[in-house]
DNA sequence: ACAAAAGTGTTACACTTACACCCATGT
DNA sequence: ACATGGGTGTAAGTGTAACACTTTTGT
């Protein structure tokens, strides 16, 4: 078998996409950026960077997300590839698309909306320039079937969360309600949540407080390490 | 946000690779190729080819597949990308990755063999030049996840294959054994095999013949239409 | 009749689902 | 005392897993 490159073939530039999700404590949200210079100066697009020569893609995700978070530990997971010719009219591109999952904290939001980014439902995006529109959609997909098996709602939340959190959470990531109890049931029986002995109470209006969990990871390492296919809901 | 692409960004070129398994009856196959002209003259690689500028990846896929086993309607889907720098000592390729299920017939197997290629279990495999082991592990991993909740398995078997056809697949895919009566008991279950009537004897020393189902495609696209999410084993 | 593989049922247990009230706390 | 959301249990049904013998057919 022969694979021999020209010169030529040698023709195309490299680009990553990252779909960025967080969550309100009420819905599901997404980092939208706008473009700022020709082509498509002013459109919507998911945030994202030319990858140079001699870089690696994942590293260049890394790089944007600290740039946009501070960090760049957060869970990432590569998508499909979005290839097709003269989706860009300077030339080839190939946008190999991830998705990422944030602690969407106050001043996270406050911080990236003064650079003018933007949070939203992913009930409400617009639409995009080039193939975004398609990478965003793929990436709900691929939350979703992640949601129902392994637990990777639990950097989406605060540190400390309620069992009413992560419900909501459960509900907007997979778009249906739960039954309280057999949620409880269900979450607690993984045995992955610690009780913190703290709590809060969830609104001015409510009058007995929520206890609050956190996500028990040495356990669930554990876990996955002796092969252990959890499945959720 | 800014994202320009200089003319020097444009020098990458893009190949795919294409991970096919095949099924003999008692083992899981995955076909090898070898490769011709320098770099690695001679080395073990995944079928491959290089994309032309006005090309999509998976067009080209199916162009290759065609060129294997003269169609190209098998189960494919898109892995990663490969894309790290320095793969390939001729410049930067990024890899495109796929994986395809067919059905393996004896003419499609010594038909391959005379063109240089090797259907190797896939406990065997050798070890591949540029990063096409990643590829290959890659390529079983996800295999293994989609056997274990869609029906995938059906395009490597015979039109019409036996109970003990399936469930030796799906220990061969899956790397463990179960239990006859319940293996019938689930698969029967899903209402998507169809009883042919016909039957074989399964060996010359096997003195009562085993029935033949086929997989009932219709039914199928009807279930998934309707967003039923079948979970096996 | 015998050898060989095909085919079949039951039981115990775990998980899922549906369902409605009491509890703790702040005002 | 009352309003608010937090928290809890049970029973019926469904799916899973473990287990060994009978049936059909060719020789």
């Amino acid at each position: 078998m022969k694979i021999d490159f020209l010169p030529s073939d040698f023709n195309v530039a490299l680009a990553s996409s990252v779909v960025v999700f967080g969550f309100s404590g009420d819905e599901l949200l997404t980092l939208i950026a706008t473009k700022n210079g020709e082509p498509f100066s002013g459109a919507r697009i998911l945030p994202s960077a030319i990858i140079k020569p001699d870089q690696a893609p994942e590293n260049v995700v890394k790089q944007l997300l600290r740039e946009l978070t501070q960090r760049d530990d957060w869970p990432l997971e590569q998508l499909n590839s979005f290839a097709n010719p003269y989706r860009n009219p300077s030339g080839r591109v190939v946008n190999i698309a991830y998705y990422a999952l944030v602690r969407l904290t106050d001043e996270l939001k406050s911080d990236l909306e003064a650079k003018g980014f933007k949070w939203i439902p992913v009930s409400k995006v617009p639409s995009m320039a080039y193939d975004h529109d398609d990478v965003m959609a793929y990436a709900r997909e691929r939350f979703k079937r992640r949601v129902k098996r392994r637990p990777v709602g639990f950097t989406l939340l605060p540190r400390e969360f309620t069992l009413n959190e992560i419900q909501r959470l459960y509900e907007c990531a997979l778009g249906k309600k739960f039954d309280k109890r057999n949620f409880r049931r269900k979450v607690l029986k993984s045995q992955l949540l610690l009780e913190t002995g703290n709590s809060v109470r969830s609104s001015a209006r409510a009058k007995r407080p929520s206890r609050l969990y956190m996500f028990d990871e040495k356990k669930y390492q554990t876990l996955t390490l002796k092969g252990y296919d959890i499945v959720y809901f």
